[in-house]
DNA sequence: GTCAAATTAGACAGTATTGTCTAAAACGTC
DNA sequence: GACGTTTTAGACAATACTGTCTAATTTGAC
């Protein structure tokens, strides 16, 4: 009867079993199509466990939305923090940071389940996914901006509208590989590569300054 | 007992009627969500005559998507063959062409539809998406690539590579609008407008011939 | 008007699902 | 080892849906 939080070392470990389970199911099958026994099979949990834990689906389906969100907003910004700093070797550096950010972000579960998730329910849940689009696509657009404006000043970019430059890098680094993940294809570490490579190519010679400083003194 | 198409008018009528509401529940609420007294109640239809026309649920469901990507392939090749020809005002020419397509292709019910569709139930079906993406956007890749090479022979362009200037120019053209139209927003003319030209001048920075013809000669 | 085909409303069986409830078992802590 | 909590399996009612069937009605061509 001690205050506390009893046992929670075994709740803790099938909350995070329901979880993931869940977002399987419900990535796989949607809202509707996912059932609670095939939720409860998959975790290898009973479904009274499931209902002491999330009162309802819904309750559950916000959970798991809630928790993929976190985790990919986290990974999201952990691969902001490593956007190159240098000038030299631009190409190269943000063909790198490109890599990282679809593999980190748009290739891997999270990121497939969110964009299944945020298409077919959407609009069922504006509320939960708007706080999602602020959050994430948002703030990275932003916060990108901000990176590319550093470039800006050091003369290697030539960028007047940094939120536009931002949305188009993304445009660029993501078009191509969305699809691609979508039908269950894992895409290769060259492929990969090669993607981010043609996309940052095209953003130099739209944004890059061509020769570091030719004339102008 | 003549030979022919008896009363084929409103049998005709009422399997428009039937693919129409159809369509719209299931974009909204996803194969497994859509009910098929929903479909027959919204198309003023009893359930008896859903079945009639089509065995079951996944019938109607396969006929309805083939449907919109017949309608949604034509209206992509139909916008194709606007695109300009000379090479005067050629941004102005290429933004009105990016907001065509925009237009026909991303914005309207059918490619709201196709977007969901093939993000929530692609998997599921992997022939019916597969032949989309090969006749949809396989084809309006090489198609647009094949009209930029004429542009390129022209001499107003500057591509390598022909098949990734095209879906380059497909993702700028794309990438901000698709979030938006999921949510149920419908972009004004305007923000079409901005967008199209916005992605048109990244493009023809990075591959458009800066100067007509300044020395070389 | 006649007749065949199409359509309708409704009942119907079969199945699946959600969410509740209960009693037994497992677990963890003391 | 005892005790309270958590978990489990299963029964359970309520509801919803699919797909079939039937009998009555409407439709459209001739």
């Amino acid at each position: 009867m001690k205050a506390g939080r009893p046992a929670q070392r075994g709740q803790c470990a099938k909350r995070l079993s329901i979880l993931e389970a869940a977002a399987a199911v419900f990535c796989r099958e949607g809202f509707s199509g996912a059932s609670i026994d095939e939720i409860a099979a998959e975790a290898c949990v009973s479904r009274q466990t499931i209902y002491n834990h999330y009162r309802e689906k819904e309750t559950l389906f916000t959970a798991v939305v809630e928790d993929v969100m976190d985790r990919s907003n986290a990974a999201l910004f952990s691969v902001l923090a490593t956007f190159p700093d240098t000038a030299d070797n631009l190409e190269n550096e943000l063909t790198a940071f490109a890599v990282r950010l679809n593999q980190s972000c748009l290739c891997n579960h999270d990121g497939k389940f969110l964009r299944k998730l945020v298409y077919s329910e959407g609009e069922r849940y504006p509320h939960l996914f708007e706080t999602w689009r602020q959050h994430g696509p948002g703030k990275v657009g932003s916060a990108l901006a901000a990176l590319f404006s550093r470039l800006a000043h050091k003369g290697v970019l030539a960028i007047d509208d940094l939120d536009l430059a931002a949305r188009q890098f993304l445009a660029l680094v993501n078009a191509d590989l969305q699809m691609t993940v979508l039908f269950g294809e894992t895409p290769s570490d060259d492929l990969l590569e090669r993607t981010a490579r043609n996309a940052v190519r095209t953003f130099l010679r739209a944004y890059g300054v061509q020769h570091p400083a030719p004339a102008e003194a």
